[in-house]
RNA sequence: GGUCCCGUAGCUCAGCUGGAUAGAGCAACUGCCUUCUAAGCAGUAGGUCUUUGGUUCGAAUCCAAACGGGAUCACCA
């Protein structure tokens, strides 16, 4: 319709005003609420092609408009404003469309290039937390909306599952864990407890034996006792105490962290630790083995918790198995210049005149960092797909650096599809108390927390008492689907770039701008829609919209460049935001009007249609965004 | 210090490709269940859009600076 006026005012124009109109002269907005009309045409930008006053130039085209555009009712203006009235037909037709169409507003399957998004990248060393959430239930929400505009997606997880971290746990695991009486250490299946809380309460055990070793070693060498430190590392100690007589609080402190580093690399159980990583390089049998043991209780205890997400993926990659193809890259790219090695082997790549610093990809005794990992993953998800197109990283924005680094890397080495990486960037979920810090214990746990939410769920629901009939299974099931979908709600609403406070209490709220307020409406609407045994008929144009019935179509009408704007932004929480805003118009409507006691058929048939619309589109929506849409509640 | 992100009601957030009187929810207060599920609806109150300049017919929105908050600048991942 837009597109329509627009049009036929260029054409028109040379007749209408003497002058040739460019598209861009022709503002269209929408109508603010409490002015009467539906689409709003700027008249600003006129005044100046036009060289009249404004009050002429739109009523201008105030009367051009009416008598020349069949489907308009009337206008009006206000200041600068012309205020176009659709006839009451339009919406109706629109409505009609709507009904008909097969899955309104989605674009059809596959027609657009694959898109792989990578919505994980757990440690195999410590339990998913609040944090893992949002970047999950974002990840695979995207991934959800790119289905939905028609791309072809592959969704995918990074499992960080090699590297000195994880040799810690194992570590921890062989010296700490008590022998029970049949002669086993603890495993998952004889303490019952879930493979990644087991492995976490060993990666802490290696910490804290950690610290108390460096704390030994630190009062040591304030003693002045150095029996078993070497020579070079005595004196850099004794330098840096030295210093630090001199220097104010801030700058004592950063020494105290430097001789706290020394002191690590003195310990002996880090020593430990990384004689057992360059064992497991080597594959020797029995660390490997270890390592497959343990991953796997992770693995188990991971898939427990995304199942209880309602997540899934259609392909894994680990990067035990990518880092040496990054290794490769890295040496190719040496010989073509791109990287340079330092004296001591290392190995960088200077982006300084990206605006950029030097980057280290290949560390002096060979073995692959974070960077040169990234890299072979990359390409090895390009192997294994040969008709991906780009690929999007749901990655915290404390690493935005890192991608940018990432993709100028792979950029220079050659591969064109590196433009169409994206990292999507989303903010930190703080605490009211602040920042989660494992340190201070204030991490959330994802289990613990979605246990929580459901049981929340379940009294509240309980105390409402709308479920007489419903089997115990049935009403377990509820509360899982009002608990979850209120947090995977809550965590999406807010757009994924910026930083966002999560509060316990109102994660669980019921009420406002929340998932069950949504679900709430879909399981009202789908009761209705039972008890008038509904089936879609062909509408009768001639019915008097009520301002209600219109807002609401209006607000379908927006569905599909809704879908179309969130895909661009990656963004579920521009879909949140519009769904939450057409369940409000919806529950006006409904109480406001009979439906099922309306005397009138063909109007209580547009009523019904117009529910039906609305529950397809929020159950839609339900659906990106990963929460369930019930049929009672 | 360099780079990047953020600053809107008491709190949490929309609005940001410039456009009318800046919107929701929570918290507070007032009404509405004999009528399709009140997890709802209607209403009251609450704002120097951090500040200062600039661009413009018009700025919360664009530009610059200042102030405040955060991230990042590892042979960690």
């Amino acid at each position: 319709m837009e597109n329509r006026i627009r049009k036929a005012l260029i054409d028109a124009a040379p007749t209408l005003f003497g002058i040739e109109l460019s598209e861009s002269s022709i503002q269209f907005q929408q109508t603010r609420r409490d002015v009467e009309g539906d689409l709003t045409l700027v008249v600003f930008p006129f005044v100046k092609i036009l060289h009249c006053s404004i009050e002429d130039a739109a009523q201008k085209i105030k009367a051009w408009v009416e008598e020349n555009i069949e489907e308009i009712s009337h206008c009006n203006v206000v200041g600068g404003f012309l205020n176009i009235v659709y006839k009451d037909e339009h919406w109706i037709n629109r409505l009609q469309e709507i009904q008909n169409s097969e899955r309104f507003g989605f674009s059809k399957a596959n027609t657009k290039p694959t898109v792989m998004v990578e919505y994980a990248s757990p440690n195999t060393n410590k339990p998913l937390h609040l944090g893992h959430l949002r970047n999950i239930f974002l990840g695979a929400s995207v991934a959800e909306i790119l289905k939905a505009v028609g791309h072809k997606v592959v969704r995918t997880q990074v499992i960080n599952d090699r590297g000195i971290h994880i040799c810690k746990s194992m570590l921890a695991w062989e010296k700490f864990s008590p022998i029970n009486d049949k002669g086993e250490r603890q495993t998952p299946s004889n303490t019952g407890l879930k493979g990644d809380k087991l492995v976490g309460r060993y990666y802490v055990e290696f910490e804290q034996a950690l610290q108390k070793e460096v704390k030994i070693i630190v009062t040591d060498w304030q003693r002045g006792n150095f029996d078993n430190t070497k020579e070079s590392v005595r004196d850099e100690v004794i330098k840096l105490q030295q210093t630090k007589i001199q220097k104010d609080q801030k700058a004592q402190d950063a020494i105290d962290e430097k001789i706290k580093e020394l002191a690590k690399n003195q310990s002996s159980i880090l020593q430990e630790a990384k004689d057992m990583l360059v064992k497991w390089e080597a594959r020797d049998p029995q660390v490997y083995l270890l390592w497959t043991t343990m991953n796997g209780w992770v693995y188990e205890g991971f898939d427990q918790t995304y199942s209880q997400m309602g997540v899934t993926f259609d392909k894994l990659y680990y990067e035990s198995d990518t880092y040496l193809l990054g290794k490769d890259q890295v040496m190719d790219g040496l010989k073509q210049g791109i990287f340079y090695q330092k004296v001591d082997g290392s190995v960088w790549i200077d982006l300084s005149a990206d605006g950029l610093d030097e980057k280290l990809v290949l560390r002096s005794d060979g073995t692959a960092v974070y960077m040169t990992q990234d890299i072979g993953t990359a390409i090895d998800r390009f192997k294994d797909y040969t008709d991906l197109y780009g690929m999007v990283y749901t990655v915290g924005n404390e690493q935005d650096y890192h991608f940018k680094v990432l993709f100028l890397i792979l950029q220079k080495l050659g591969y064109q599809w590196a433009n169409n990486c994206f990292h999507l960037s989303y903010g930190m979920v703080d605490l009211p108390s602040g920042k989660m810090k494992s340190r201070e214990g204030t991490v959330v746990d994802a289990d613990d927390l979605m246990a929580e939410v459901i049981q929340k769920a379940k009294a509240m629901t309980q105390e409402r008492g709308h479920l007489d009939g419903l089997g115990n299974l049935e009403k377990e099931n509820l509360y899982r689907q009002i608990g979850l979908g209120g947090l995977k709600y809550y965590l999406l609403k807010v757009d994924p770039k910026k930083r966002m406070l999560f509060n316990p209490e109102e994660s669980i709220d019921l009420t406002g701008n929340t998932g069950p307020f949504l679900q709430y409406a879909h399981a009202r609407i789908s009761t209705l829609l039972q008890k008038a045994i509904y089936k879609p008929q062909n509408l009768s144009s001639s019915a008097i919209l009520k301002e209600e019935e219109k807002q609401i179509i209006k607000q379908l009408n927006l569905f599909e460049s809704v879908l179309h704007e969130a895909s661009k932004a990656y963004s579920p929480a521009i879909l949140a935001n519009y769904v939450y805003d057409l369940v409000k118009l919806y529950n006006t409507f409904y109480q406001s009007v009979k439906i099922l006691s309306e005397s009138d058929r063909e109007l209580r048939q547009l009523r019904l249609s117009l529910s039906a619309s609305v529950r397809q589109v929020l159950s839609s929506i339900l659906g990106i965004l990963g929460v369930d849409a019930p049929q009672r509640m």
